[in-house]
DNA sequence: AAAGGCACTTAATCTAGATTAAGAAATGTA
DNA sequence: TACATTTCTTAATCTAGATTAAGTGCCTTT
């Protein structure tokens, strides 16, 4: 079974029929690493769930500084909420960080799908809301831990990651420089 | 009209007979200032909308230092979103900042709200992603602004609460200790 | 009216983490 | 294989913001 109906089948149930519905909306993409999905200043019109791989969004600020939001892997949707939902052009990169298979879901098939199978409605909402948790999470976690702690936390919720991202992005996932975070592993290390 | 049937209307239409029932679904109360809605520990089992006053969200941590996580004022919704959707104890405290009256629609009721109107999870789908697209920015903001830039942000979007929340709650919900920010707004002002 | 408790201010001191800079490893590329 | 580019490390210095502490003014409650 397709890793995204696997996905679906997570929080709503789907017919034989409305999994080839489904499918048949969607489009399957191969890309080597660095390929850049979205650009900054776009709009937004795709959704995107990784297969296997990894991909990342981030941000540049005026100060040329990237600061990255969020992280994805197999089993994993990513995005620029923002601009998808608004259809204004966004603040977001995403970029493939490991070679990876992507399945797109244009915003017009997923308006389209919330007609045809309104369940997805329900799980498009669950997994949103999930997201909307963890946002909550990360952001009291920047508010009232210090990057220690937050790259702990890091560590033991996404393990996997640590091998396949650059270092430099998981210090800017944590909010903090690649010096001070290459300083703070070590001093983790020795102990 | 009531203003949860003006804010419902924001995305959604729905017939008399629909607001009726939606009606028939809520409760409303008066709540005086410092008024714990829910206390961490809890599970929560009901979404709060604000009609009048202000509320807020916040946890504390270990140290005894309060974060606050979220304001809501006339016409916000409120509530511990972890803790409603896992049904788990949460760590959020929702307390009255300002003598308030509250529409309260319990999660049983808006599960049923969900079966009778199925346009309501568009409703909350779309105030989930609206939402989720804030936590996701001010998240950013966190990450790359000083505490100076973010209070100027703060200003000019919620310049209605500045007068209303003692500003050592504004302080917490930006992330800097009281003493800090009362540095930081006199050298403002000074300006 | 007194008294206790908060919220706010000011100021001195301290520190987590930033900045700058330079070298070492790793990786890509011809 | 060598060269270039990027990533990572180490270390010295610096700073935004924390901590500690003391004092002021304003509500509450009695």
């Amino acid at each position: 079974m397709p890793l995204i109906i696997e996905n679906l089948s997570k929080h709503i149930t789907l017919t034989p029929q409305e999994q080839e519905l489904f499918l048949s909306k969607i489009e399957i993409k191969q890309y080597k690493a660095k390929t850049i999905l979205l650009n900054a200043g776009e709009i937004c019109a795709t959704s995107y769930f990784v297969n296997s791989g990894v991909l990342r969004s981030f941000n540049i600020n005026d100060n040329i500084v990237e600061h990255v939001l969020s992280f994805a892997c197999s089993g994993w949707w990513i995005g620029d909420m923002y601009s998808l939902l608004s259809q204004k052009p966004g603040n977001l990169f995403i970029q493939v960080i490991e070679d990876a298979e992507v399945v797109l879901l244009s915003k017009e098939n997923q308006e389209i799908l919330y007609q045809e199978i309104p369940k997805l409605e329900r799980f498009f909402r669950i997994l949103i809301e999930n997201s909307l948790v963890a946002y909550q999470e990360r952001l009291m976690d920047n508010l009232s831990l210090t990057a220690e702690e937050r790259f702990e936390k890091f560590c033991s919720k996404h393990h996997d990651l640590i091998q396949k991202v650059p270092q430099k992005q998981i210090a800017s996932y944590l909010g903090v420089t690649p010096e001070f975070f290459s300083k703070m592993k070590s001093k983790l290390l020795r102990k």
